[in-house]
RNA sequence: GGUCCCGUAGCCAAGUGGCUAAGGCAAUGGACUGCAACUCCGUGAUCACCGGUUCGAAUCCGGUCGGGACCUCCA
C-alpha cells in the first residue's frame, strides 16, 4: 500500500508502527455552524481510508476531535443568547446527523477539547519546563525559534514566513511567528490554569489529545490542506518540543473543494451546507470520491447531478441482480468468481492501494455495473450474478455506499408472477398496473 | 510581494517518459421490448500555447497565457 506523505511531499510504501494496527487522527470540526458540503470531503475521504485499511484486515483505532470551545463558538452562543455548551452540543448532534447522511461511520472516538484540558495543561507545562514555551502576563507562547524544521510539513522557511507581512505584530511576543499556547481572556468560559484564568490555543489540543489517547506517536494524522499551515506546521512545532518526533508517520491532506472555481467563502455566500443539499447523499459521497483527494474537486449543480445519475444506475443494477437472485431462490447460493470479475476485484484494489485512488477504483466499479447488467440479460448466469453481488458487496462496504434492497416478500413475489403471466397472456393493461407496483417497490 | 498547485473531448475525470490517451455524464445511431423504461453494442481528443531535452513527451526542462490555494485560529 502506496500512501502520499506530506511530510515528505512523496508517495510512500505504508508500514504501520504496530503490526496489524493502524492509529489515525482526523481534525474534527469547530462546533459553532452547521458543517457545509466542503467540511464534508475529510468526513468522508479519510471514512474510505478507515474503511479500507479495515477490509485489508488493520485494526484500525480512528480518532476524530470537537473543538467545542473557541471564539467563534462564543461569538456564536452570545448571539443566540445562550452559552457555549448549548451550542456545541447542537451542533456536534447536527455534525452526527450530517455524517450519517453522507454514510460516514459515526462509531468512533471523537473527544472534546473542554474533556482534555487537564491533557492540555500538562502539555503546555512540559514545554514551558524544556523551554520552548515562555508565560508573558498570563499568556503563554511557543517559541519557534527553537525549532530547527520549523516548516517541514508546509515547505516554508521562517525567512519567508516573516516577508509575508500579513502577521499581526504581537508585542508579547519574541518572534512575530511564535503562536499561542494559553490564551489570558475573560469572555466567555476560562478554564483555571497555573498562569491564570483563560483558554488553550487552537494548535495544542490535536497533539495533547493525540499524546493521551495514544500515548505517543500515530501512523497517520489527516485533514484539510488548509490545515497544513499554521495549524498541522504548528503541531508538529510542539511535538517536536515534547517528545522529538513529528507525532505521525504520515501526514494525509485532502484537497479543498471549490464553488464556482473559487473556495468557498460565507462572506460572499457562496456556501452550501449539507443538510441543504436537497439531494440523494449517496450521489454527494460518489460525487467527492469522483476525483482524486488531494486535487481540488469543483462543484457545480450539474455536475453533482450527473454523479446522482450515476447513484441511480448503480443502485438499479445492484438491487436488479439482487431481486432477480431472490426471484430464483439463489441468493444464499454460492457465489461464482470467473476471471473477469477476479480482474475488476484486483484492479479496485490495486487503485486504492495506490494513494488512494477512488476515481480509479470507480471506474472498476462502474466495469462491474456492465458485468452484472450483461449477466442479468443472459440466461443461467446466477453463479455470475451472484458473484457479482459478492464483489458489489465488498465494494459498497469499502466505499461506504449503501443501496437498499430486502429481500423479496411472499407479496412481492405474487405480483412478480402475476405479471409475467399478464405479459405472456397479453394482458397489457393488467401488465401496465402490475408494472407500476413493481417499479414502485423497486423491483424492476 | 513571497511560496505552491493546476490547465486532458460540451461537462467531470484517470494517466506523470514508450502498445491504438482509462472511465463516467450529456449527445447521437443501432439492438432488445406489446409499448415504454432499463440495459447492451457503436460513435468523440492536434492532452492551453511556444520552444527545448530524448530514439520516443499529455508526462521532463524553460518561457507565455489562463485559473486557483496558502502566507489570516477558513474544513
Amino acid at each position: 500500500m502506496r500512501i502520499h506523505n506530506t511530510l515528505t511531499n512523496r508517495v510512500e510504501k505504508f508500514t504501520p508502527i504496530h503490526k496489524d494496527t493502524v492509529n489515525m487522527y482526523v481534525c474534527g470540526p469547530t462546533v459553532y455552524n452547521y458543517i457545509h458540503i466542503g467540511n464534508a470531503r475529510p468526513v468522508i475521504f479519510f471514512d474510505v481510508v478507515r474503511r479500507y485499511f479495515e477490509h485489508k484486515g488493520y485494526t484500525v483505532n480512528f480518532v476524530s476531535n470537537f473543538t467545542d470551545i473557541d471564539d467563534k463558538i462564543i461569538t456564536k452562543a452570545l448571539a443566540d443568547e445562550t452559552d457555549e455548551m448549548t451550542i456545541a452540543n447542537k451542533f456536534i448532534k447536527a455534525f452526527y446527523r450530517d455524517m450519517e447522511r453522507v454514510g460516514s461511520s459515526t462509531k468512533y472516538l471523537a473527544p472534546r477539547v473542554t474533556e482534555y484540558m487537564s491533557s492540555i495543561i500538562s502539555y503546555i507545562e512540559k514545554l514551558l519546563e524544556k523551554g520552548y514555551a515562555y508565560e508573558v502576563d498570563g499568556e503563554v507562547f511557543f517559541r519557534v525559534d527553537k525549532v530547527a524544521d520549523y516548516g517541514i510539513l508546509s515547505g516554508r522557511r521562517k525567512e519567508e514566513l516573516i516577508e509575508g507581512a500579513r502577521i499581526s505584530i504581537d508585542e508579547k511576543k519574541e518572534n512575530p511567528l511564535d503562536f499561542t499556547l494559553w490564551k489570558k481572556t475573560d469572555a466567555g468560559i476560562t478554564f483555571p490554569a497555573p498562569w491564570g484564568e483563560g483558554r488553550p490555543g487552537w494548535h495544542t489540543e490535536c497533539v495533547a489529545m493525540i499524546q493521551d489517547i495514544f500515548g505517543g506517536k500515530i501512523d497517520i494524522h489527516g485533514g484539510g490542506s488548509e490545515l497544513m499551515f499554521p495549524h498541522h506546521e504548528n503541531e508538529i512545532a510542539q511535538n517536536r518540543a515534547f517528545a522529538e518526533h513529528h507525532i505521525a508517520n504520515y501526514w494525509m491532506h485532502n484537497g479543498q473543494l471549490m464553488i464556482d472555481d473559487k473556495k468557498m467563502s460565507k462572506s460572499e455566500g457562496r456556501i452550501i451546507l449539507v443538510k441543504d443539499l436537497d439531494q440523494d447523499y449517496m450521489g454527494f459521497r460518489l460525487f467527492t470520491l469522483s476525483n482524486h483527494y488531494r486535487s481540488p474537486l469543483e462543484y457545480t449543480d450539474e455536475i453533482l447531478k450527473s454523479h446522482v445519475n450515476q447513484w441511480e444506475k448503480i443502485k438499479r443494477t445492484y438491487s436488479q441482480t439482487f431481486y432477480q437472485l431472490d426471484l430464483a431462490d439463489r441468493l444464499d447460493s454460492k457465489p461464482f468468481i470467473d476471471n473477469h470479475l477476479k480482474r475488476i476485484n484486483q484492479k479496485f484494489m490495486a487503485a486504492l492501494d495506490s494513494d488512494f485512488n477512488t476515481a480509479n477504483a470507480l471506474s472498476e466499479l462502474y466495469n462491474l455495473m456492465k458485468y452484472a447488467n450483461q449477466k442479468l440479460r443472459q440466461r443461467d448466469t446466477y453463479p455470475e450474478m451472484r458473484g457479482a453481488l459478492e464483489v458489489f458487496d465488498t465494494f459498497f462496504r469499502i466505499l461506504g455506499l449503501r443501496p437498499e434492497v430486502q429481500r423479496l416478500t411472499q407479496n412481492d413475489r405474487a405480483i412478480y408472477t402475476a405479471w409475467t403471466a399478464a405479459r405472456k397472456n397479453k394482458e397489457f393493461d393488467k401488465a401496465d398496473r402490475l408494472r407500476e407496483k413493481l417499479l414502485e417497490r423497486g423491483i424492476l
